[in-house]
RNA sequence: GCCGUCGUAGCUUAACAGGCAGAGCACUCGGCUGUUAACCGAGCGGUUGGCGGUUCGAAUCCGCCCGACGGCGCCA
C-alpha cells in the first residue's frame, strides 16, 4: 500500500483492526501480518444484505476482501481499497482489548495483545536477532550442540533451580548449557548455542524472567582476548543484522537509530578495578570487593557511548569455574558486557582447568563436589585451556527496541508473578 | 527475601475528614453517503478483590488474607 497497486484489483485477508460506519457506507481497517488498510465498502456497489452483516461485524472479526486500491486523501495512510466482494471467515465475539488499557489487563490478555502493532514490531526484531546469531557463529565456525533441559546439577553458585519430578526421583530445569559444553568441546570443538534457561529467583525487576533464552558459546583453547572479540563481534553482528531487517519497526517503537547505526568497533575494556575508581571520582559510594548494584551500572554505563567490558573482578563475587588472573589470583579472567538501561548483557570467562583448585573453590563456596563428579572429568582427563560466555538473548532485544520491561521482548512472558496464559 | 502503591460495571475510572455508587469506552437498538479513537439519541451493565471488626449507617475507618504493579537485592 505505497502506491504500487494503485488501480489493481486485489484481494486480501485478515483482522478487522477498527470499524465506523455512516449509514450507507462502512470503514473497516483491515490487518494483516505486514500492516493496516483501510477498506472502504458502499452500499450501492454491494448485495445489501452483505453490506448490513458487514456493518455488524466486530473488531477482530477475521474476512477476505476483494477490491480496487484506490488514492485518496481521505483514507488514513492515503491509500484505501475499494471493496467489491467480501466473504466474513468468522465473525468475532466481543474482544476484550480495546482503548485504555492497563499492564495487568494487557498481560492477563497476553494471547491476544501479541496481535498488536507493537508487540508484533518487537517480535519482529527478536526473530532476526534469533537468526542473526546462529548466522554469527556458523560463519565464524562453531557448531550448534544441545544440552538437556532436564539436569541434575546447579551450575552457578547461589542461584535456585525448578524442580521438575523424575519418576521416583527429581531433577532440576537447566540454568545453563555451559557445564555440558566444558565436555562437548573434547569432541566437537568450539559450538554454540541457542537454548531457554530458568532460574527460580524471584527477582523483581524490570530485566528479570524466570524462562530466558541464553545464547551461549564454549571455545577450544580460547582466552580472555578471543572471548571479548567474540562477543563484541556477535553483538555488532546482531545490531547489523536488525537495522538492515528492522528499520521500519524500529522507527515505530521509537528507538534511538542514530545510536545503533554509530556502534563500531572496539568497544571499551575496562578492568573492575578501573571501573570501581571510576565510579569513585563520579560521587558514587562503592568500595572494591562489592559487586555492582543498580546505580553502579547506571553511571558506569552512561560514561560510555558503547557497550562496556568489564574485566578481572574479584573472585569473590564470581563463579566457582572461572580462571584466575595468573598475575594477581584475587582476581578472574572474566567480564560483563554492560549496556544503559539494561546493564549485563554477557558475561563470559575463561574457565579453571585445575581439578584441585576448582574442588577447592566449590568447598569454599559450601557446595558439595561430589556432586559435580561428571564434570570434574572434564579436568581430569586432558584438560584444555578454554573459555566462553552467555548472552541474554531479551536483554539484547530491550537494549534494541529500549524497552521498559524485558517481558516485552518475549511473546509469552514467565516471571515470579506470572506463568499464565 | 525486603520496601512501597493499588484492587469500584467487560475495560479505563469518579465518589474517600463515613450519608442514595456516577461517568467515558465497549456492547445492544435507532439515526446519518467519506469516516479517521467518527458523531447524535436511547438502552444494558455493580455482592466496590475476600473474610471479619468499628458504626444508626462502610467503596470510604481498622485487622487479616488474596491478587497485581513499581523499586531494591540476586543474576543473563
Amino acid at each position: 500500500m505505497e502506491g504500487k497497486h494503485t488501480g489493481d484489483e486485489v484481494k486480501i485477508r485478515g483482522w478487522i483492526h477498527r470499524t465506523r460506519d455512516i449509514g450507507n457506507m462502512a470503514f473497516l481497517n483491515v490487518r494483516d501480518p505486514s500492516g493496516i488498510v483501510q477498506a472502504t465498502f458502499s452500499k450501492d456497489d454491494m448485495d445489501e444484505d452483505k453490506f448490513e452483516e458487514v456493518k455488524d461485524l466486530l473488531v477482530e472479526s477475521s474476512l477476505k476482501v476483494k477490491g480496487e486500491v484506490a488514492e485518496d486523501e481521505r483514507a488514513p495512510g492515503g491509500y484505501e481499497l475499494r471493496v467489491t466482494d467480501v466473504e466474513i471467515v468468522h465473525a468475532s465475539e466481543d474482544f476484550p482489548i480495546h482503548k485504555d488499557q492497563s499492564v495487568e489487563h494487557l498481560l492477563d490478555n497476553r494471547h491476544l495483545w501479541i496481535r498488536s502493532t507493537e508487540m508484533r514490531d518487537i517480535l519482529n526484531v527478536r526473530s532476526t536477532v534469533f537468526g542473526a546469531i546462529h548466522e554469527f557463529f556458523r560463519k565464524e565456525g562453531y557448531k550448534e550442540f544441545q544440552s538437556p533441559i532436564l539436569t541434575p546439577l546447579a551450575c552457578e553458585g547461589g542461584a535456585t533451580l525448578f524442580p521438575v519430578e523424575y519418576f521416583d526421583d527429581h531433577v532440576y530445569l537447566t540454568q545453563s548449557w555451559q557445564l555440558y559444553a566444558e565436555a562437548g568441546i573434547f569432541g566437537t570443538g568450539d559450538i554454540y548455542t541457542i537454548a531457554p534457561s530458568f532460574r527460580a529467583e524471584k527477582s523483581r525487576t524490570p530485566r528479570h524472567l524466570t524462562e530466558y533464552w541464553h545464547a551461549e558459546v564454549e571455545g577450544l583453547w580460547h582466552d580472555l582476548d578471543d572471548i571479548i572479540e567474540l562477543g563484541e563481534g556477535l553483538v555488532l553482528h546482531i545490531v547489523d543484522r536488525v537495522l538492515e531487517e528492522n528499520e521500519e519497526e524500529l522507527e515505530r517503537l521509537e528507538v534511538d537509530l542514530d545510536y545503533l547505526k554509530g556502534l563500531e568497533a572496539p568497544f571499551p575494556i575496562i578492568t573492575y578495578e578501573e571501573a570501581v575508581s571510576k565510579l569513585q571520582e563520579e560521587g558514587i559510594d562503592v568500595t572494591y570487593g562489592e559487586d555492582f548494584g543498580v546505580p553502579e551500572e547506571k553511571k558506569l554505563t552512561s560514561l560510555f557511548d558503547k557497550p562496556v567490558f568489564v574485566t578481572h573482578y574479584p573472585k569473590e563475587i564470581k563463579a566457582f569455574y572461572m580462571k584466575r588472573a595468573g598475575e594477581d589470583d584475587t582476581k578472574v579472567l572474566g567480564y560483563d558486557l554492560m549496556v544503559p538501561h539494561v546493564g549485563e548483557l554477557i558475561g563470559g570467562s575463561v574457565r579453571e582447568t585445575d581439578v584441585d583448585s576448582m574442588i577447592r573453590r566449590l568447598e569454599e563456596g559450601g557446595e558439595d563436589p561430589s556432586i559435580y563428579d561428571w564434570f570434574l572429568d572434564t579436568r581430569r582427563y586432558g584438560s584444555v585451556p578454554h573459555a566462553g560466555y552467555g548472552l541474554g538473548i531479551e536483554r539484547v532485544i530491550m537494549w534494541l527496541c529500549d524497552l521498559d520491561h524485558i517481558r516485552d521482548a518475549i511473546p509469552f512472558p514467565r516471571t515470579p508473578n506470572r506463568y499464565r496464559p
